[in-house]
DNA sequence: GCCCAGTTCTACTTCGTGTAGAAATGTGTT
DNA sequence: AACACATTTCTACACGAAGTAGAACTGGGC
């Protein structure tokens, strides 16, 4: 499984926020992750983030616009895609996929389950 | 996320596949690892099999019966359960899991929603 | 053609994992 | 009780991923 470190997953948080037009230069993030680190301004080499940015892009998180000057980059898919990409992942791995989704459901709280009842109905047909 | 490692997911999917109440020394889990390995055969020493044990026991996917003399092991959850428990920690880390469980619906195949209408008809009352 | 902001290369550190020998420990036998 | 030996724990090293950043390189504007 493809997996983050916590920089990396700091830089994504913010790449997530943002609305996927609005690109951002690694200079924008490097000042963005100094605002919200937790031990505040400590500011990190502005190599340092394109480093991160080139392994994120080679990972498949992140797409590049090399056509402007200070490339800008964006995610190339939302948190939410993610996500769900992440659940069916584990999922695919598992032989016996009704057991999994068995378990699934008997762990849900109630409000994801009357969630996914919706979302089945409206799918569904 | 707690991760493993390959070994570490070798002794995980043999533990997983014997039944729970079947523990198994950290010799039998050696001598099945040289069976089911790829390159067959080549026998990892005893004490790379015990590291492995503790590494695993500490983060919490095995237990160990330190009563009988060579201890015995035997998976915390099963595999289903631990599947299961991986889709909710990554639903958990939204902030918005209907968009989470709304996207993982659209991907899922028509056989995976189903499987979730069944289940959540069964489980619903 | 030169300069400099910006990018890529290279490198070092730290940490998790694979791997196993050395040291410690527990227990049945004499 | 002391021993021998099976078993476990400690210690150690190699290796790759990730954090971090300086050195070297490059693409455009002047």
């Amino acid at each position: 499984m493809v997996t983050l470190g916590e920089l990396e997953r700091s830089v994504m948080d913010i790449l997530w926020e943002s609305p996927r037009v609005q690109t951002l230069s690694a200079y924008e993030l490097q000042d963005r992750l100094a605002t919200s680190a937790p031990d505040s301004s400590k500011k990190l080499a502005a190599t340092t983030i394109l480093t991160v940015l080139s392994r994120l892009e080679k990972k498949g998180f992140v797409e590049r616009e090399r056509a402007s000057r200070p490339h800008r980059y964006r995610s190339a898919a939302s948190r939410e895609d993610h996500m769900a990409e992440l659940m069916h992942e584990v999922l695919g791995g598992a032989s016996n996929r009704v057991a999994v989704l068995e378990r699934f459901i008997g762990q849900a709280s109630s409000g994801e389950t009357d969630m996914l009842r919706k979302l089945l109905e409206s799918s569904g047909r």
